[in-house]
DNA sequence: ATGAAAATTCAAGTCGACTTGAGGTCAAGG
DNA sequence: CCTTGACCTCAAGTCGACTTGAATTTTCAT
């Protein structure tokens, strides 16, 4: 059962480019041509799912390449999965407590944000968190802004 | 009481360069020179620590500038504040998901993470997730990854 | 056979938030 | 006075994950 490129970006929601990319970067592998075109194994399809997770739990493509063993097999350190998780777990709280402030920040009854208190404490806060620990090359804040 | 950028950048963590990228990019400004140097107001440090709790929840530096009126005050929509409380939350839950997972995935005892029905099941979120969304230019997850 | 649609390669561009480098100016201390 | 070090400007570079564009080749449907 073997596909092409279009079928795996349909069924993955990726771009055909993408998929070039990641293969360039050694995160998947086509089995074989037919003519110039990549043939993938539906296999395929499950390892770019492990991409996603990786993705999704923040790890950069360089590193999730190396999760794979030669064989392809997924060959991931457990504690690093625990170290990760750790991580998770502390923007997963700052997080909070910025939504915390936001949602208080936009009901509260001050005139002004600057006149709560309560607007002032997440501000020190904030500054705290944003402020005191970024020396050198700190990748800074989550984006999911828009 | 005025302060010289060294000192601002000292009191902020921030460095004198991001200072002036700020000051370019109107998020913040000098009340004048002192021969070529900037000279800030003490002020200068709340609209920092402001700015810092912007970028904490996510919102874009060009958006922060928006937030503060022409006067200098701070002038944010509230509904704005409600819409990223919200989108926070979104994040947050999923960045649970995640965390749960991996941690499961770090206790399993099953050989390999394949052979764990709860990783496979994580996966197909995971997949869900990440997969399912994304059409064209999709910012991605966080970048908390080391 | 023909022509559009889709795939290929390779290079270069994009985005956000800064950082870095080169070259110049200036205020304070000895 | 003169050095030195902090500050200045402006341009260009960085990072990660792709996207986009141009030129070319191939496949598929008619």
């Amino acid at each position: 059962m073997d596909l092409d490129i279009a079928e795996v970006a349909q069924r993955t929601g990726l771009t055909a480019a993408t998929l070039r990319f990641y293969e360039e970067k050694g995160l998947i592998a086509s089995i074989g041509r037919r003519g110039l075109r990549r043939v993938f194994d539906a296999g395929v399809l499950e390892r770019l799912a492990l991409i996603a997770l990786g993705r999704a739990a923040g790890f950069p493509l360089d590193q999730i390449a190396r999760m794979f063993s030669p064989g392809g097999r997924l060959d991931i350190d457990r504690r690093m999965l625990s170290a990760k998780a750790d991580e998770l777990d502390t923007t997963i709280r700052k997080l909070r407590a910025m939504r915390d402030g936001l949602r208080h920040a936009a009901d509260c009854g001050a005139p002004s944000h600057m006149e709560c208190p309560t607007f002032r404490r997440i501000l020190r806060v904030a500054g705290a968190g944003a402020l005191g620990e970024r020396r050198r090359k700190t990748p800074g804040p989550p984006g999911q802004a828009g």
